[in-house]
Formats: structure tokens, C-alpha cells, sequence
DNA sequence: AGGTCATTTCGCAATTTCCCGAAACATCGT
DNA sequence: ACGATGTTTCGGGAAATTGCGAAATGACCT
């Protein structure tokens, strides 16, 4: 009775019920990224990215780890969380413009002038600059 | 810029990240009911039903057209939401306890001994008691 | 050890959500 | 017209959410 059998679920949909948190989200689609990066994208402090990021991974819907000193996020592979992201996706088409900008915009963050292969995430912002 | 791309969705989002709203649609996955009834299955008042219903019809979850002096309220078939609410309720497995509970009791607010036929949801609840 | 960078935690103000009761509306029956 | 019933709107208080900067933490480098 106190435990509410459809909390799981609400959490769930209350994460996802956030502009930023759909676009982080749409940002891993195209592939991993760590904190600062996404941070850099979506012009926002970095307390405020890792607090939505905590969000999105107690919910299972990102997995994180270390690499050195920074810390990278993917999409979970989870099989709960699948279905949903799948229903997803189709339905931010509306959007597409500014996720593919957003896309973008972290790709060109990424070392553009090496190898893909020799350049990692794990490679500073700054070292771009 | 200032119009958010994403905003219908989150907005969606938004309203289904509530287990009041879940349950109502969970309640109208088994049928159409009016707010009275809907009120008296979820246990809240008809004024909090009824701005939860004022947010599902906002983002075309549900549709509620006027039967004399009852609002009859039923799930939308709206192509929009419809992946979005096929996604979910696979995902409403582990609330089943609750949800068929729900569902008997507006099973037993309505008519139980006339023919399902004769007894419309129109009735009002008085007259069942 | 000290310095720097990436990240998280914390405190806090602004905003929004949630639920209710009271009052306003609407519709039916007499 | 009146009263009864279903519904919505409104006012307000409790609780949750959002975003930030400042401070704390962790990891690297020299």
C-alpha cells in the first residue's frame, strides 16, 4: 500500500519529461560522450548537466564510467528502459532540427583533424581549443 | 528560440509522469467512464479528477464529450499518442495488482444487475446506491 | 606537494505541481 | 422557479523541480 507499484514507472517518465534530458538522450543515440561535452553543447553549467545525468542514470536510461578524470555516458542497454526510448525516438521528429544541431555541434567538439581511433573522449576540451 | 521544438513533447511526457494520470488511463484502457466515477474509483476529489483529466485532454491522451450532465471521458485515438501509450502499458505489468482492483471497482459502480446494455454509464451514481 | 581540470555535492531562490474546499456553472427533475 | 447532482474554476498552502555558483572531491601532471 505505502509502496507505490507504479513509482518505477513514474520516475521513469518524470525524467524523461525534460527538454534537456531528451536531448542528452538524443545525443548518446549518436554515440557515447562525457560530462563536460555535453555540458559544452547544451550551454550549461556542469552541475547542472551532472544533476540531470544522475536523474537519467537512477533510472536506468544512461550508464556512466570513469576514464581518467572524466566521466563517460551512453545509453543503457537495459531492456526495461528500451521499449520506451524506442517509442521515442519517432516522436521528437518535431525536433529534429535542433538535435541534429545539437549532434553536430558535439561532433565538432571531437578531435576533427586526427583519427576518430586516436582521438577518444578522454581527450580534454581544452586541448581542442 | 523561444519556441522549444520538444515542447509537445515533454509536455506529453509530463502528463503521463503522474500515477493519478496513469491509473485514469489505465481505468479507460478497459472502457469509457464519466469523472464521477472516475473520482470515486481513484478516491480524490472531483475537482482534482478534473484538472487531471484537463491535462490528459490537453495533450490529446483523452477525449470527454458531454452526456446530460455527466462527462464521459475516454482514451483519445489520436495517431500521435498512440505509440506512446502501446509502449506503456507493457510497462504497467508490475501495477497489475492495483490496476485490475481499479478496474472491478468501476466495474462494480456500474449497473451489476441489469444487462450492461440497459445501464450506460449515464446512470448516476445515486441511483446505483 | 601543489596546480589544474572534470565532476559532484550543497545551499538557495524562483518556479511549478498537487490536492483540496469553496464557490461558480450547467443540467436535470419536480 | 427551485433544489439536487455533476463538473469546473479559483485561491491557497505544502511539496517537488530547476538552475546556478561556490565549495568539496577525485584524478592527472610536473
Amino acid at each position: 500500500m505505502t509502496s507505490d507499484p507504479l513509482r518505477p514507472l513514474v520516475d521513469t517518465l518524470k525524467v524523461l519529461a525534460h527538454p534537456v534530458r531528451l536531448r542528452i538522450l538524443a545525443l548518446l543515440h549518436a554515440g557515447e560522450l562525457c560530462v563536460c561535452e555535453v555540458a559544452e553543447v547544451l550551454g550549461l553549467a556542469p552541475s547542472t548537466v551532472s544533476e540531470h545525468l544522475t536523474g537519467l542514470r537512477r533510472t536506468g536510461l544512461v550508464r556512466e564510467w570513469k576514464v581518467g578524470r572524466w566521466v563517460h555516458v551512453a545509453l543503457s542497454d537495459e531492456a526495461a528502459t528500451r521499449p520506451l526510448l524506442e517509442a521515442l525516438w519517432p516522436l521528437m521528429a518535431g525536433a529534429e532540427a535542433e538535435l541534429s544541431r545539437d549532434r553536430a555541434q558535439a561532433r565538432a567538439l571531437r578531435c576533427d583533424v586526427c583519427d576518430p581511433a586516436d582521438c577518444p573522449p578522454s581527450r580534454t576540451l581544452k586541448e581542442h581549443a
